[in-house]
RNA sequence: CGGGGCGUAGCGCAGCCUGGUAGCGCACCUGCCUUGGGCGCAGGGGGUCGGGCGUUCAAAUCGCCCCGCCCCGACCA
């Protein structure tokens, strides 16, 4: 395509709002321009892009056998309800109502659709396995949008679903979807890791996240740089670092001791001297409405999942002020486990085996010391805290590193749940009615995108990996008033259009710089620049990623941006 | 939803405190010039100053209300 004639609006800088280079970059290249919050336009080099990216995911599930369909976005509140998640989405999906008052919804998922439409179909367990998928909008009504297209309201998603037999059928299910999400990542030219997830509100029992490294998203995993294990920061396990002190030897009682004024686990270290390894932590936390104490070492943070996951609740929250001081007779900063008979106690096993520590005595401005677990007050032990960099790795103790990531897909074993809420049922072959078992598995395309600057940039702009570009090649005359250029430069083009290049010729009338520049910031993986070497038959063939720069003939021009495009 | 910031030409910003003709750079248009990294010169077009109400002889500027956008937090597949 020729340059002069198309809408490429680059900005020389970026508008303030933007604050990570994806979001900087798509703008100031022209590829996208924001709606409104959350919800942006896709011009002409986006939608390129986007779909080359669909264009992969598309071969590659219908290489594991899976069939693309098209289903609404709009959904009637019944299907919803059906499922139960009409109330628990909240205020995450967007309502409306139409002309006859009835509820509806913008889809922002579709296992209520889809499974809408296996039950009404799939009779018989000779009709399993199925996969279906589509390439469709959803819609989320995010609290709070950022960072470009990383986290919208409004965003394409590949999403599919399994419907097996049995949970070996899913089993190779899930496994197909990961090869395939496998194939299509490195396809992409990304470098991700594969991380054990949690369900969360999908529900199920297996789960991994495809997870691209960046300070740009909004993910923490957990990594183990010797035997590869990596989850989820919400499902991380590890073993905790030792304490800093060993506990003192003995059947001590616990013997109040007065601590005014301090109330955090910093203040009652620094005041007994002893490391915040020695103390228990106490939160007061309320799960499905009921009281619970959790405890947790001294320097260890709570995970919200692992504790909604240990007392199987679906609605958490901190006690209130005065909750904890009605259940427990004192303030945050004094509570502690002896003696606290009108709460559930759980803790976390970092504390199994621990002997005479410190907790707050559940008297305003007294902490305990010679506190046992299993001999001063009885509680359940979990796997309860948020797992830190520097941790053990749970199978082979080497160091766990902390990362921040994008996540880029999602694969989830969604068990019986929406079969059974919905009733999707076939006959197995002893005539048997059962429910099918099902998966679901997602992955952002507009994400692919957003993950792949943020992974391949440098200050002139983005540089996108081949197979997701808008073009493969621009060919670039210096000199537009020199007709030689200009006829070599179309020339080149168009044998690369005849080798089946997404060519562009930069045909605008236009100084050097200005298409240096240009081609620069849009990403396009390789340059041909006709220029003053011409006279000597030869012109620059330019990698975007790294810029090496090489002098090859005008007739092996396109045959050379060819044979390193496929590499 | 809590905290903070911002809203003036397509983009980036100044002007606001101390009320009095709306400015700068880039982009855009015309002409000339230039042609290997956002070139130069000259001329030109483009504004409900986010919206409403109020104060005032007079409001971008002061006051009140509302809206929008961004960031942090809460929340989140």
């Amino acid at each position: 395509m020729h340059w002069s004639k198309l809408f490429i609006p680059t900005l020389r800088e970026a508008p303030a709002e933007a604050e990570v280079v994806s979001h900087q970059l798509l703008v100031r290249a022209g590829y996208i321009r924001q709606l409104s919050a959350g919800i942006y336009s896709y011009l002409f080099l986006a939608q390129r892009s986007l779909l080359k990216i669909m264009q992969i995911v598309r071969e590659e599930m219908d290489a594991i056998g899976a069939q693309e369909m098209l289903l609404p976005a709009l959904h009637p509140a019944e299907l919803w309800q059906e499922s139960g998640r009409w109330t628990v989405m909240g205020d995450n999906m967007f309502r409306l109502k139409d002309r006859f008052g009835r509820d509806l919804c913008l889809g922002m998922t579709h296992e209520e659709v889809m499974t809408s439409i296996a039950r009404g179909e799939l009779r018989s367990y000779k009709q399993l396995p199925q996969i279906w998928y589509q390439i469709q909008n959803k819609f989320r009504d995010e609290p709070r949008p950022k960072s470009g297209l990383l986290r919208v309201r409004q965003f394409l998603m590949k999403d599919s679903y399994s419907f097996d037999l049995d949970a070996e059928g899913l089993d190779d299910s899930y496994q197909k979807h990961h090869q395939a999400y496998r194939r299509i990542f490195d396809r992409c030219g990304l470098n991700y890791l594969v991380v054990e997830a949690h369900s969360g509100a999908m529900g199920g029992s297996q789960s991994h996240e495809f997870m691209v490294a960046s300070d740009a998203g909004e993910d923490f995993v957990v990594q183990c740089g010797s035997c590869g294990y990596s989850a989820n920061l919400e499902k991380a396990v590890s073993q905790p670092r030792a304490p800093e002190l060993a506990d003192p030897e003995g059947d001590l009682t616990p013997e109040p001791f007065h601590t005014p004024g301090r109330k955090t686990i910093a203040e009652v270290a620094e005041f007994t001297g002893l490391p915040e390894t020695c103390q228990m932590k106490s939160l007061v936390m309320v799960a499905d409405g009921h009281p619970v104490l959790a405890l947790l070492r001294g320097d260890h943070q709570l995970s919200e999942t692992k504790f909604a996951a240990a007392m199987g609740a679906s609605e958490i929250r901190p006690a209130h002020p005065e909750e904890m001081r009605r259940w427990l007779g004192a303030d945050a900063g004094s509570l502690g486990p002896v003696g606290a008979s009108k709460l559930r106690i759980i803790a976390d096993e970092a504390l199994n085996g621990r002997r005479n520590m410190i907790a707050g005595a559940n008297r305003d401005d007294y902490h305990l010391r010679h506190v046992t677990p299993g001999e001063d007050f009885v509680a359940e032990f979990h796997d309860l805290r948020q797992a830190v960099a520097g941790d053990g790795c749970i199978n082979c103790g080497a160091p766990l590193e902390l990362r921040k990531t994008i996540e880029i897909g999602h694969i989830f074993k969604l068990g019986y749940k929406y079969a059974e809420s919905m009733g999707l049922r076939v006959l197995n072959a002893a005539g048997e009615e059962v429910p099918v078992i099902m998966g679901s598995y997602g992955i952002g395309i507009e994400r692919i995108l957003s993950a792949a600057v943020e992974q391949r940039h440098d200050a002139d702009g983005m540089a996108l990996p081949v197979a997701i570009a808008p073009f493969v090649v621009v060919v670039t005359p210096v000199n537009s008033a020199e007709a030689a250029q200009r006829r070599a430069a179309e020339e080149i083009y168009q044998a690369c259009r005849a080798l089946g290049l997404d060519a562009l010729l930069d045909d605008r009338d236009e100084r050097p710089g200005v298409k240096f520049k240009d081609a620069d910031l849009i990403g396009i993986p390789f340059r041909v620049t006709v220029g003053k070497k011409l006279a000597q038959g030869k012109v620059e063939l330019v990698e975007r990623h790294g810029k090496a720069s090489a002098d090859v003939p005008v007739a092996d021009a396109a045959t050379e941006v060819k044979k390193r495009a496929a590499m």
